[in-house]
RNA sequence: GCAUCUGUAGCUCAGCUGGAUAGAGCACUGGCUUCCGAAGCCAGGUGUCGCAGGUUCGAAUCCUGUCAGGUGCACCA
């Protein structure tokens, strides 16, 4: 089904074409002055220099050409040369019949493709922590959001489950506990199927670790040899390795289904090591890559550059693999496993010139096709209410878990005053409510810019949140079940489209075309990969709800076509919401 | 130093592929509940769109310069 914007752009063209004017000039957008009409088009004053005409002149002659047209109710030009239209409702009723019969409610999905989704980026052995929620909420919608549009996405957490942090584990479990069999250079035996330690230990490891080799040079140097040993197939330490990564990966599975996050994949880091000798030896033979200052390095400035960018490192003078060789090697992992069209990668935008790098490696060497988009979504810091980077009253990172819990407890405080619902509900419904308050948060702003994360303004919900949103789906859904139980009946789509014409309210007129903007709204953000679109229109929508619901009482109305039609109308709005949220990564509750 | 991003109401942010009077929320003020959930709705004021030039019939939006802040500039990830 042809969305409304399109279908009055066609009428536009087809008239700017019978004149003697290009099509394009007959492009429709929504109105900028909704006081004056519904769409507009500007498309005369663009033409006005071309065919050297007045633009008001022309603006009439289209005017003219779409007299008696039913689709509108009113085509007027407008000085300098605007196009004003505004929709005659039979016609936008009947295109709301025709979205809600559709299961993707009108959004055209195209050819499918396979995208990768690059998020998570969390490092095994290292909590969640407040760094690494951006990435998760944001990957998570843009994951969705492809998906919605019909192709074939693959959500990779990509791990950092390969570097030092393995070799200070496993040092300072070797202080630790010395007597492992791991550390026994003589044993030949099996290696226990057991992690001798539990996560909480675990997580107590590591930071002890890390702090040690600050001070402990000797351990410090320890650690080095024990990750290059690890790293070089070290059967013990292989077996501790495989333990750490037992042990972390199910905490972090716990700790993103928390988040309502969820990765086709848990690759990570060490699985591209088996590909890393084999492109070097083809980036050196053929001459792609060359050493440089000891380092084996990859030219890969363009003459379109208006900075010099430094080459793209992809040994070590030292020999050992960096952050763009593993990359690179995932690249070419994927092209083996998944040939996508497109890689999406999200991490925080301070690593720009590293995927900038890579990108065009890859390029030059060939491992991805010309024609493969490869996508870098840079975002923004989450700050605090001092305007700097998020810290705990301590100074240090918040983990991801006690962030959650203190939203969830904020909200939890906020449902009590209000409802007396029973506990046990009252702890689901406020964990439902906080997540969304907390993504919602983020993925309202713009991705590439830094924003401030205010515990109290979110866990307030009033205004543009998240928790907003799910109230007015609450309250959608309640007038939706009264109904069913007062008549028996439930929503028919079928009444959407009014069989004759009646008077309409604003607020109803509004609330229809704003459900009717869905699909091009979605369509939009997906290709921009650009969540807070959707964030921005899902507000837009619940406000023209709350606006028909103040001024209509749906329940008590007696004209039974009437009332249909308005049941039929909420229910496809808390469709499109539910649609949204999901594309967001967030859930609404029945009730709060 | 070079590059890059950001600068919009008191605060937090939209708008930026050029269009009409620059929009929301928070905060502030006043109204709205015999009736569908008042976590709501309605009404009210707030702006040198950092600054200065330029392009254009038209600029918050494009170009140039400039100021302020953030970030990045080869062996960390």
């Amino acid at each position: 089904m042809k969305k409304i914007a399109e279908q009055i752009a066609e009428e536009l063209k087809k008239a700017f074409a019978e004149c003697g004017y290009e099509e394009r000039f007959g492009m429709v957008t929504v109105s900028n002055r909704p006081d004056l009409c519904q769409y507009q088009c500007n498309g005369a004053m663009a033409a006005a220099k071309q065919y050297k005409k007045a633009p008001i002149m022309i603006a009439n002659e289209i005017v003219e050409k779409c007299a008696g047209n039913p689709m509108f109710a009113k085509f007027e030009a407008v000085m300098p040369g605007f196009i004003n239209i505004t929709l005659a409702n039979r016609f936008v009723s009947k295109a709301l019949a025709g979205m809600a019969a559709e299961e993707k409610l009108g959004v055209s999905t195209g050819k499918p493709q396979t995208v990768i989704v690059d998020y998570g980026g969390a490092n095994v052995a290292k909590p969640l922590h407040v760094g690494h929620l951006r990435s998760a909420v944001i990957g998570e919608s843009v994951k969705r959001m492809k998906r919605f549009m019909g192709n074939k996405v693959i959500g990779d957490v990509h791990l950092g489950d390969w570097g030092l942090q393995m070799g200070l584990i496993i040092e300072e479990l070797r202080d630790r506990k010395p007597e492992l069999v791991y550390f026994d250079e003589n044993y030949t035996g099996e290696y226990p199927a057991e992690a001798p330690f539990t996560i909480s230990e675990l997580e107590e490891i590591y930071p002890a670790a890390s702090a040690k080799s600050k001070e402990d040079e000797a351990f410090k140097e320890r650690a080095h040899r024990a990750t290059v040993l690890l790293q070089s197939g070290n059967p013990a330490f292989t077996a501790l390795w495989k333990h750490i990564m037992a042990v972390s990966l199910a905490d972090l599975r716990k700790n993103y289904d928390n988040l309502n996050v969820h990765f086709d994949l848990w690759k990570g880091e060490s699985d591209a090591q088996p590909y890393i000798p084999d492109m070097i030896e083809d980036l050196c033979s053929r001459g792609i890559a060359y050493e440089s200052q000891g380092a084996l390095v990859v030219d890969i400035a363009q003459e379109s550059d208006t900075k010099e960018l430094p080459p793209c490192i992809v040994r070590k003078s030292d020999g050992a693999a960096i952050y763009a060789t593993s990359d690179l090697a995932t690249i070419l992992e994927r092209e083996k496993l998944y040939q996508p069209d497109q890689y999406i990668y999200l991490a925080d935008k301070r690593q720009e010139l590293h995927f900038t790098q890579v990108f065009r490696t890859a390029r030059k060497a060939g491992y991805v096709k010309p024609e493969t988009r490869m996508d870098y979504i840079g975002f923004g810091t989450m700050n605090g209410k001092d305007g700097k980077p998020f810290k705990t009253r301590q100074g240090g990172v918040l983990r991801l878990e006690y962030l959650l819990k203190d939203v969830e407890d904020a909200v939890f405080e906020r449902i009590q005053e209000n409802r007396t619902v029973d506990e046990d509900e009252a702890h689901k419904t406020a964990k439902m409510i906080g997540l969304a308050a907390i993504k919602y948060g983020d993925l309202s702003n713009q991705a590439a810019k830094d924003y401030v994360f205010d515990v109290d303004r979110f866990a307030s919900f009033e205004g543009n949140t998240g928790p907003y949103i799910l109230y007015t789906m609450v309250r959608i859904k309640s007038i939706l079940a009264k109904y069913q139980e007062q008549s028996g009946k439930t929503a028919d789509t079928s009444a959407l489209a009014a069989e004759e014409d009646r008077a309409y309210s604003a607020s109803e007129v509004e609330l229809m075309l704003a459900a009717a903007r869905f699909a091009d709204t979605i369509e939009r953000a997906a290709d921009e990969l650009a969540p807070h679109k959707i964030c921005q229109y899902i507000y837009e929508l619940s406000n023209a709800f709350n606006s028909f619901y103040h001024e209509n009482k749906i329940l008590a109305q007696e004209d039974a076509a009437k009332q249909a039609q308005w049941i039929a109308l909420i229910s496809l709005v808390l469709r499109v919401l539910n649609v949204c949220i999901d594309l967001l990564g967030f859930e609404a509750p029945d009730r709060m």
